[in-house]
RNA sequence: UGGGGUGUCGCCAAGUGGUAAGGCAGCGGGUUUUGAUCCCGCCAUUCGGAGGUUCGAAUCCUUCCACCCCAG
């Protein structure tokens, strides 16, 4: 049944969720206020499961619009779960949000990394302490509505990518603990987006059209380097070029990533090429930005990467082998050599150059449909020393 | 102070009589549950100032101003 995004195929029997394992099993669906949750929940109870609704209030906040979109998804949330029939449980996990998501989230900052927040709220928000609080509401299982698939492998629950392949996140779930992923159900990960909106339609679902949520989850879509700068104090320092002419000056190396070209407020340069100019380096010693001119120049590629402690999502291998990896959310996936050090870390090395490999990022591995784990990004080997270029 | 050169959007830069290219930057939007990238749109009634010639000037003339280089 394969379908091309854009037509969808509502006469197709739709793939409902796996029947609750008795007729009084109860599963928990983490309620976002948005239409994927929803017609997860749907879909649960379409299967016959006991569902209730926890919705997550993960960042408080007084200050600006954060506070009134949240509000605003928690009403949708209610008024799904009225439409529903289902109960709805609301929980703050904003403590440890801040302890376990934010603080590594500005310590990696700090540190001039370019952490993923996404990744460690799943693992430590959504399948850590909100998983455990479904559990306490007496819920054998929690359900989610990541578009990602969770299939029964001969090794143990497998996570895999959704059909849905412009949707897919199983990129930031693969840090979720395994015993976690047992115990978890991800009703959509069959569908396509305009199915899934079909679905909440047909069933009065009042988020039926709500615009995707983007930004970091929980804090929401907001101008990022305004929102760093109210927790990392600005520190500027010089943009220089490789070759070492001084372009600019930056706020402070945490307001960058690698590969970025906007902000940098680098014109035209006499005896340049016409080019934007993007962020290969930061010097943290010298609190200086090394930038390059090109999209794709020679200091933007890596071929080569290590990683911190990887986190299987199936048997570990100790041999080196062949799969494929994503350094970051929506790449393609990139052929890639892998070989397990003692210490529990990865060396990956691609067949082809990647551009803007960037440490605090995760490298996530792919065997087909299946992911089969991550870790994140420590270090990365190019092509061409920064120093000889120097 | 002489001699030479240059002054076109924030930056780089086309345009030498026919009614202001392009790139970078910036801004806005799209894509996106990180941060990026990417895509689309916007962005000089005006060419250092003032006069003049001409049907018509950024382009020619006069003059003033600024900056740069060489002399000194």
């Amino acid at each position: 049944m394969t379908t091309s995004p854009g037509e969808a195929h509502y006469n197709a029997p739709m793939p409902l969720p796996p029947p609750p394992p008795d007729s009084s099993a109860r599963v928990i669906v983490g309620l976002s206020g948005g239409v994927d949750s929803a017609v997860a929940a749907l879909l649960l109870k379409q299967s016959g499961w006991d569902v209730q609704g926890l919705f997550l209030s993960n960042w408080e906040e007084e200050d600006d619009d954060a506070y009134c979109t949240a509000a605003r998804d928690f009403q949708d949330a209610r008024a799904v779960a009225g439409e529903l029939g289902i109960v709805l449980h609301r929980v703050s996990f904003a403590a440890e949000y801040r302890e376990r998501v934010f603080a590594h989230f500005l310590r990696e900052h700090h540190a001039g990394r370019t952490p993923n927040p996404d990744v460690l709220c799943n693992r430590e928000i959504k399948f850590g302490v909100a998983l455990g609080w479904a559990r306490r509401l007496g819920a054998s299982h929690f359900a989610t509505g990541h578009y990602a698939r969770l299939e029964g492998a001969a090794d143990g629950p497998a996570l895999c990518k959704a059909h849905d392949g412009a949707k897919d996140q199983s990129y930031f779930l693969h840090a979720v603990a395994r015993t976690e992923l047992a115990a978890t159900l991800m009703p959509l990960g069959e569908l396509h987006k305009n199915e899934v909106r079909e679905l909440a339609r047909r069933a009065g679902l009042p988020v039926f059209d709500k615009p995707d949520s983007t930004g970091i989850c929980f804090i929401g879509e907001r101008p990022f380097r305004e929102f760093l700068a109210r927790y990392v104090a600005k520190t500027p320092g010089p943009i220089e070029s490789a070759d070492g002419e001084h372009l600019g000056m930056h706020e402070g190396l945490a307001f960058y990533t690698l590969g970025q070209r906007e902000g940098l407020h680098i014109g035209g340069r006499c005896g340049r090429a016409q080019a934007p100019w993007y962020v290969a380096a930061k010097d943290a010693a010298r609190n200086t930005l090394i930038v390059v001119q090109g999209h794709d120049h020679p200091l933007l590629v890596s071929r080569e990467l290590g990683t911190g402690r990887w986190h299987w999502l199936a048997n570990a291998r100790r041999e080196p082998f062949r799969c494929t990896v994503k350094v970051r959310y929506r790449q393609s996936d990139q052929a890639a050599r892998l070989e397990a050090r003692p210490d529990g870390t990865m060396h990956v090395v691609f067949d082809e150059p990647q551009r803007a490999v960037t440490p605090g990022q995760y490298a996530v591995a792919y065997d087909g449909e299946r992911c089969l784990g991550g870790a994140v990004i420590e270090s990365l080997a190019r092509r061409e020393r920064l120093s000889a270029a120097a």
